[in-house]
DNA sequence: TTGTAGGCGTTATCAG
DNA sequence: CTGATAACGCCTACAA
């Protein structure tokens, strides 16, 4: 088990007494250049050492990496992994093979991975933003490497944008409850004093949404609080007049607290409250009733994600940088 | 936004008006051989150039990356990502970062990515497993690259495996549905052709468990079948003589399907059907009624991986490979 | 305290 | 078809 001296190029030009230039002719599959019988003896040597050519030194000459760097704000989301996992199976069909990294909600941590992927000369990197300062960004941009971000925006910072158009998931969500009868609408998310371009964007969707059914927006009903407060407020705000009859979730982690809040006081759905929530969730089918929900088309998000940065990464195209906004899509299910 | 000619330590140099090794010191902070002149000089080059280095060059020379690679079976999984997250944590207070792969249930995939890793020279690797060739395995050790396996065993690889006690877990549930007076349980499963040491584990877990309580193991109580094959087998089983009344699920996955048809034939828990399910869900507590599950203890685990291999990269320890066996939790909730 | 020279493992160019 | 040889960007003696 020691930790022997790695082999290299050269042990095996040497073992199979060819020159290093064959050698890497062969890894490079440029078979026209050789004969068989070299190829063949090549390959055998390679099998016998297990050799493995260093991609560091590779990389050294050749530019490319064929290698792309996703940056998650939190591998624990489920929608941000199911995209990634689109985005990887067509980046794969290019022979490009991804890493993610794990941001962990922290932009410091989202910064050293940035940084990471650069000194690892990476072809392209996706991020789901968390930080909001542009110099980090805005450094892979001025380094030449593609970059593409999901789910949010960040101001200052000019690059492709992969969004749900979060409005028109507003606009869903309430135009269904309405249709239901409902007027009495709240609607609850996490705090906005952090630049997170998509929860402004729903509280102001849902506003908008809301007077566009000419319904009146109750200034009590539009809560953007901290999670560990979500089931706080709902709790008082049952207590008062006038109690909503309908909630619209803002994302999956509102969901759960008002799921919670639901349990605690044995409301039951749809008839005591009608449910929304915006972004789809596992358990959305399997809960009882089942949760209407407002999707994001997860698959051409991730295959749009992936043609842009693919084009971006291959100088197919000197487009200027733009936002893609996708539609939602509502599940109609029991909660409402 | 030409993809200009990237910067390195000679640009910086040039500018600076110092040499290369000079800035070369400056970037692995030894600044004992330095004016503080020059050190603010190069900072401020470094910074107005927004220069980075060049991490494969450096490579090739500094043996150590500090970077560990983990290759996921799957994104989706949610105890595999919380355990990458404690790792991960663990990992970065020592200094390390953390490449995640997304094997995709595939073996091939899988292959590459590990060949991958190899080819950046990462410090170390983690795997679960889903491949059964023990060569590609085999080749890491060889290589002298530290592997830990979480989740499964390999036959054939001799390393450290993380693992929960498959036995135990299904002990504790079995006990916790005996406790409840419990006599007909059955037990679901996913195939075990594959060599996937965790499933077989807990079907000859559950066995034991149940002659150890004493309970009969009815033949038609035990299930291995393919996830959409699930909500099949349960309702021909269920319209059998002698229906069980509790179910022990064998995963996640198999959960999801055994709620599915509860939910299908309106049976109501845990009066009509009890049940427990082996690996947290996040939906546990927000189920109605909540779901008893036999938890992993991700957190433990996670730690563990991260300082096993961590002592093997320092060379802190030439113990012999190991498989560290975690025991589960029983957390009882409302299903039975 | 700074500079020079050589090497890390691979690829590319160009003779042979 | 094969083999020298010079990069690639950085690090590390050792010399100045």
């Amino acid at each position: 088990m020691e930790n022997k001296k790695k082999i290299t190029i050269t042990d095996v030009a040497d073992k199979a007494g060819v020159s290093k230039s064959t050698v890497s002719q062969y890894l490079n599959k440029r078979y026209q250049y050789m004969s068989s019988e070299t190829k063949n003896k090549i390959a055998k040597v390679i099998e016998e050492l297990n050799f493995r050519p260093n991609d560091n030194a590779r990389n050294l000459k050749v530019k490319k990496t064929k290698v792309v760097g996703i940056v998650l704000a939190n591998l624990l989301h489920h929608l941000s992994t199911e995209i990634v996992r689109v985005v990887e199976e067509r980046l794969q069909s290019h022979e490009i093979k991804v890493f993610i990294c794990n941001s962990d909600d922290s932009p410091e941590k989202e910064s050293d991975y940035i940084d990471l992927l650069i000194s690892k000369q990476v072809d392209g990197i996706i991020i789901f933003p968390v930080g909001n300062d542009p110099k980090v960004y805005n450094y892979v941009i001025s380094y030449g490497i593609p970059l593409v971000f999901i789910d949010r925006i960040v101001d200052g910072v000019t690059t492709d944008c992969i969004l749900l158009d979060n409005k028109a998931a507003c606009r869903l969500a309430v135009s269904q409850l309405q249709n239901k009868g409902h007027e009495n609408i709240a609607f609850l998310t996490l705090p906005t004093d952090i630049p997170v371009s998509t929860r402004r964007e729903r509280i102001e969707g849902f506003k908008e949404a809301m007077s566009f059914y000419q319904l009146e927006v109750q200034e009590n009903n539009v809560f953007s609080v901290p999670r560990e407060e979500i089931q706080g407020v709902l709790e008082q705000r049952f207590l008062q007049e006038n109690k909503p009859t309908a909630i619209v979730a803002g994302n999956d982690l509102v969901l759960r607290e008002v799921l919670s809040f639901i349990n605690k006081v044995s409301l039951s759905m749809p008839n005591d409250l009608a449910l929304v929530s915006i972004d789809e969730v596992t358990y959305s089918n399997l809960y009882n009733p089942s949760i209407t929900t407002v999707n994001q088309p997860v698959k051409e998000m991730g295959e749009k994600t992936a043609d842009i940065l693919l084009d971006r990464i291959n100088g197919k195209t000197d487009d200027p940088f733009r936002v893609y906004r996708f539609a939602p899509e509502l599940i109609i299910r029991g909660s409402c």
